[in-house]
DNA sequence: TTATTTCTTGACCAATTGGTCAGGTTTCAT
DNA sequence: ATGAAACCTGACCAATTGGTCAAGAAATAA
């Protein structure tokens, strides 16, 4: 298949930002090239984030997604070129936010804190971001092979480097004994499920949809989960952002 | 869509099992129709269930699952019809397996005996049956629409009923009090995340595929978390099957 | 203004896909 | 043995899909 670069007028390597056209008027009406570019790439790839997430990569047509995004298909085509680099571009974006929030959990942090945080911040991304975490799911479900690289790279990496952190925490007593790894896989698990499987949960709760009440619940729940699990007690500092 | 129904010569109230047909010969040579139909009909389901869960409804072809079956592609229309219908066939299949171990949930069992055998036979179906977790994954993931009904009811009113257990299990002070469907939810997540994510889990552990090994400590983690969270304390005597 | 570059899009195309069907083969009941 | 029912499958078809393209519009640079 063709690579992104082949296609379209893209990535000239142009950067005029506004340029001296600054005035109110000409900005908003999105009068240079450069912004209505910015403005229709973030379109795409909004739209292309949820139809890949409604249907999956090879469910996902780009006409479908032209539609999503109020443009014409050869459009979009046109600004990303072929249907996997624009999937490509999307997956970047998710993975860049899945990462995120695994950078606050260091070695002189207080584990309990650390740990109730991270776990608020993945679930603020399930509430907020459901298409992308969708995306990404689905992603993984069909064997990541447009993510493989990064799973075991970056990620890998980053796992291993934070998982050392709590081993420490392990010796110096300050959590008990688990596995680190596994322990972030059902952080991981159980955070991104009242996205991904949102249906399932909704139908067993009797609603149309999570509401706040229920993912509220859903955070403390999971809190209560981790930290029982590392013999901690409730930080409350760190607030439930659905309280 | 065609219904299923209309399709081939299936379901002509015949029950001729074996007939008067049942030497040893006739039976290992398959010669009879009904044996031969529930041979290929097994197969078909099989190729079915492992090419949607590698690439989802929309993805799959039934060229595909015709090659994985080793069935011309207008046989697997003559025994199932439509794509449609195999897909709810297989789902079918699923849903009772997924629902199945959810039995043993009683109020006069033990609780952190019920609970961990519940864990233990969740992982076992993740071990023994990844495709098929992963297509109920999938089809949960993007929005159930051929499973809606049977969410609503059989699983809503199943879940209501265990949920209603724990409660009681409380309210006894047999175990520390936790949200009982939430902790159901987070069972699903925990267990099935090494199924449906496998590739994930497997990049960040640096291996190709999740083993033996990982699978035990898995289960363990699982395990120590669950009871950690209802304040209960280990029970041996129900073993982890991977040691 | 004028030349150049970038952007836009309707129309089109080759490839794939779910599904059909006619005509032949096998199995079964009598 | 024989007719009927069930089974099998190569060949085919209409619809969908990712992607292309040419011709024009719009923005920018000279």
């Amino acid at each position: 298949m063709a690579s992104a670069l082949e296609s379209g007028g893209k990535n000239t390597g142009k950067l005029s930002l506004a340029g001296d056209q600054n005035n109110v008027d000409t900005v908003n009406k999105q009068g240079n090239r450069a912004n209505k570019r910015r403005i229709n790439e973030a379109h795409i790839l909004q739209a292309a984030e949820s139809i890949f997430a409604e249907r999956g990569y090879l469910g996902a047509t780009t006409a479908a997604i032209a539609e999503a995004a109020d443009l014409p298909k050869a459009n979009v085509h046109y600004y990303f070129g072929t249907k996997k680099a624009l999937y490509q571009a999307v997956l970047d974006n998710i993975l860049t936010l899945w990462l995120e929030p695994m950078q606050d959990i260091r070695e002189d942090a207080d584990p309990a804190t650390a740990l109730t945080a991270y776990i608020r911040e993945k679930m603020r991304y399930t509430r907020e971001r459901p298409s992308a975490s969708k995306v990404f799911a689905n992603e993984l479900l069909h064997g990541a092979v447009h993510l493989q690289n990064h799973l075991e790279t970056d990620l890998k990496d980053l796992v291993e480097e934070k998982a050392r952190v709590l081993t420490s925490w392990i010796e110096k007593g300050r959590i008990k004994p688990v596995d680190p790894v596994h322990l972030f896989f059902l952080i991981w698990a159980s955070t991104q499920t009242y996205a991904d499987f949102d249906v399932q949960i909704a139908a067993v709760l009797g609603k149309n949809k999570i509401g706040k009440k229920e993912f509220s619940t859903a955070e403390d729940t999971i809190v209560q989960m981790i930290l029982a699990t590392c013999g901690l007690v409730p930080d409350n500092s760190v607030l439930n952002q659905d309280k």
